[in-house]
RNA sequence: GUGGGUAUAGCGUAGUUGGUUAACGCGUCAGUUUGUGGCACUGAAGACCGUCGGUUCGAAUCCGACUAUCCACCCCA
């Protein structure tokens, strides 16, 4: 197989045996931020790179060393998204909608590049839903946001998933905090590690969730922002921890969760697993209140989350979780022969006008092998045309199920089919009320005895 | 960017201390008589053993480089 091109490095592709899954999450993460409110939005694969510099920060890993940038013929140069909240406030602003009313909900389902080396977990280009809340300060939005967060893990069953929560305060108690740590670890500079003796002068806070061992030590006992912030900000996060325990969300504070992301202010969360490698954060996210001024906006506060779908989808399969049944062949028309061809494709044309997913030959095989083939793509049911079929206008149609055969007028198609496929799901239906009821009496049974 | 693991048919694997036709399972295709699938059986196609170079009479097997991929650091979803 040499000189084949391949994808490219942490790329993925998804096959047709595996879309269901995808539609599964996909559905259902729509669905529920539907239920709470929040409304889709669609934005470009790339914008202008300094959007994200002034956004995500220039001093970020992300835009420091993971941009796809490109610059066009002339002088602009865009950038391939490596998240999607930027893109969203950027056409918020873009469009005025922050005349509208308050408080404004949207979601996104899209997929980011971020220039990384790829492994469990982490991808170049990987898929994000997103949801953003704008205009309430409250810390009621962000226990709303953060139940939805909750809401979209318990709908699609996936366990062991904690919350972490922390506030790292408005840019003027982190100011203070951030004294405070460097007074601190300024005393065991020896002791740090090479890229936290840089952290130190850049971003103290950075240096808490180093994963050296004697750094660690020392981080344990640093002073905690906490009790740093200034009394709004401890307000506020009082009241989202009260807002959580109402909601009955179970939830821990993490001191020393920080984001790698410029734009945070006071609440920030992660949902992290340990079951699917060294990337455990699901889903992270937090309150970003002058995020919309810095991008030129109206000032206004806002928050919102990003959840990786690829990091979801490895927890489902680890965890045996249920997806959609796959879509798949209602009816399979088998020609005899070439003559009988015409009819089947007359017929599936008229079938799948009614939205019946019907397929026929069309390698010119033996009707056993047709037959195979039918049952290999989970054909419900399988018609033969052969030429006494034709000449007659009478077809047997096979539920494959079942193996039960049923005599169709082929003129009255739409009708004959429609009226065998419902048949057969009232058929399972009552087969799956036998088994409940057998189910039920055996237990019943059961119980009698013991 | 820094480490470590792996590289054999479409997929998953075996391949003994280097020895000549590289094996098995799944999948694909065709058959097991005549117009009906799932099971079973038979057979076929499909691999220059990641690439290049070296050691050797001889390399899938040993050595080196490169490439790809996986995992971890970093960072994040």
């Amino acid at each position: 197989m040499a000189g084949i091109i391949q994808r490219p490095k942490g790329t993925m592709d998804v096959l047709p045996s595996e879309i269901n899954k995808w539609k599964t999450v996909e559905e259902i993460v729509e669905r529920q931020a539907e239920v709470f409110g929040f409304r889709e939005i669609r934005i470009p694969t790339f914008e202008d790179t300094g959007l994200f510099v002034r956004s995500v920060g220039d001093t970020t890993d992300v835009v420091q060393k993971e941009m796809y940038t490109v610059t066009a013929t002339g002088d602009s140069s865009f950038t391939l998204r490596p998240e999607g909240t930027a893109g969203a406030i950027r056409a918020v602003i873009e469009n005025g909608l922050l005349n509208e009313a308050f408080p404004q909900k949207y979601y996104y389902l899209l997929s980011c590049f971020r220039h990384e080396k790829p492994q469990a977990g982490r991808l170049r280009e990987f898929h994000q839903f997103g949801c953003e809340m704008i205009g309430s300060p409250s810390p009621a939005a962000d226990a709303d946001l953060i139940a939805l967060a909750q809401s979209i893990i318990d709908s699609l069953e996936i366990k062991n998933v904690k919350l972490y929560i922390n506030s790292i305060g408005c840019p003027e108690c982190r100011a203070k905090y951030h004294e405070a740590l460097k007074k601190y670890f300024e005393q065991y500079r020896d002791k740090l590690c090479d890229t936290c003796k840089e952290r130190l002068e850049k971003n103290p806070m950075r240096i808490l969730d180093c994963k050296s061992d004697e750094d660690k030590k020392l981080a344990k006992n640093a002073p905690v922002i906490l009790d740093y912030l200034c009394d709004d900000c401890r307000a506020h996060f009082d009241g989202l921890r009260r807002a959580l325990g109402v909601m009955g969300i179970n939830f821990k504070v993490d001191p020393r969760l920080v984001r790698g992301l410029d734009y945070y202010t006071r609440t920030v969360f992660e949902f992290i697993t340990t079951e699917i490698g060294a990337q455990g954060t699901v889903c992270g996210g937090g309150r970003y209140d002058r995020l919309i001024e810095q991008l030129g906006g109206k000032p206004a506060p806002a928050l919102g989350f990003g959840m990786g779908i690829e990091r979801i989808l490895l927890i489902m399969q680890k965890q045996n979780c249920n997806f959609f049944e796959p879509t798949t062949c209602d009816l399979y028309i088998a020609p005899m022969n070439e003559n009988c061809l015409d009819e089947a494709v007359r017929t599936a044309n008229i079938l799948r006008g009614d939205g019946v997913s019907v397929e026929y030959d069309l390698m010119g095989r033996s009707l056993k092998a047709q037959m195979k083939y039918a049952d290999k793509i989970g054909a419900a049911f399988v018609m033969v045309l052969g030429e006494e079929e034709v000449e007659s206008g009478f077809a047997k149609i096979k539920n494959m199920a079942t193996g039960k055969q049923t005599e169709v007028d082929l003129e009255n198609i739409s009708e004959e089919f429609e009226e065998l496929f419902c048949n057969a799901i009232m058929e399972k239906d009552e087969d799956f009320r036998k088994i409940e009821e057998n189910f039920l009496k055996n237990r019943k049974n059961g119980e009698g005895r013991s």
